[in-house]
DNA sequence: CAGTCAACATACCATGGGTATGGAGCGGGA
DNA sequence: TCCCGCTCCATACCCATGGTATGTTGACTG
């Protein structure tokens, strides 16, 4: 029987990690203070230092919770019966409409490469939403649909231009329309990728 | 007459800047001190304090002499007499040489948009390298040698996925061997948004 | 029911960004 | 030439904040 007092402790860590998750979307890394996280979770940083080791332990637990809805939620996609070629297009539209989330724009993209040095951020990133598009390349190179370019390469290429396109939609005073343009930029890079353009893309099936 | 007074000025005041360079380089922003900047500088922080409003601006100063070295050196590339279609090889080629600089890297790319702010940041590259790739997309339409794509979000997708090659490339244990194949894969992507061989966009010409 | 330990709170320390003040020497006007 | 003023920089200080050391409480165990 699950003890009453390791409810209480899991509720305060939840607590302070959605604390954290907000502060550091309004405020960033640097402009937030613990006390501030402490307080908005009410309870003092005694708490948070029980829980966490540090500020970047807080960051890093913060990062896991906004990077894994983004999984789940890409996974799903991508999981679909299409095929890979339709699954690489779908599973972009989801980016970028995760993108849109101000968390998960400044802790995960923004922020989270300098705060957890680059390095852990690849590695974290691997196992996340980096990891999809990486597999989904290495699909559509096994299906034949494109060249046998460099797969990790190609996909750190393809991370960062959906990454930089993610903070241009959202500082952008018309999200949507800098959206659909970005979407057509990209299925267009992806047509130019494909081996023989001779059957019809992307549209029609 | 020039005053030797304002000559010393000028000398502390770029020490502080290259020192600053140094330091950030090394140890990034958040781990540095202005105490160390100064006293490696031979000053201290009242002299720092002098010349510069605060840690960010010292930052921002460091920021405009690396980016415009790798400017200068990219613009000289860039205005050679070749085809524009040259021009956009040969700047891909300089920027990612430039990149392989661990100040250029650190500073400019890695924690310039998190320092600064995304918006400044964005800002001062629009008249930097950032301002190069723009403008030579700009041309490339111009020419007629791709196609009709918008300009701003292509220029911001193409130089994410170089600033994200850059760290690849410098963080790799083989940077040639990245180097080349970032080549080879930006090379495929350039080719495939050319219009020439593009049969199926119903503007074969 | 005493002892133990997790789960916190409280008090404190040290680093470091920023500020206020003082002084020293160069340049300009008499 | 002398003095004044202003730039240029040093010194001393403040205080916000991340981190630590210690105290306290209440639940579980034997």
């Amino acid at each position: 029987m699950r003890s009453r007092r390791l409810d209480y402790s899991e509720s305060t860590r939840s607590a302070l990690v959605e604390s954290a998750v907000e502060l550091f979307t309004k405020r960033g890394y640097a402009g937030t203070s613990l006390d501030e996280i402490a307080k908005r979770a009410r309870v003092t940083k005694g708490a948070l230092y029980h829980h966490f080791s540090g500020k970047q332990a807080l960051f890093e637990a913060a990062f896991d919770t906004v990077e894994s809805q983004v999984f789940d939620r890409l996974e799903k996609i991508m999981n679909g019966p299409d095929s890979p070629w339709e699954r690489a297009l779908a599973g972009l539209r989801g980016f970028l409409q995760s993108c849109l989330d101000p968390a998960y724009q400044r802790i995960a993209i923004h922020e989270a490469p300098v705060v957890m040095g680059w390095e852990r951020w690849r590695e974290a990133e691997e196992r996340c939403s980096f990891g999809l598009v990486r597999t989904g390349i290495q699909s559509l190179i096994e299906v034949g649909e494109v060249d046998d370019v460099p797969v990790d390469v190609t996909a750190r290429l393809l991370f960062g231009a959906l990454s930089s396109a993610a903070i241009e939609i959202a500082s952008s005073p018309e999200p949507k329309k800098v959206s659909a343009q970005v979407e057509e930029v990209l299925v267009r890079l992806l047509v130019g990728f494909r081996r023989v353009p001779s059957a019809e893309h992307g549209k029609a099936s």
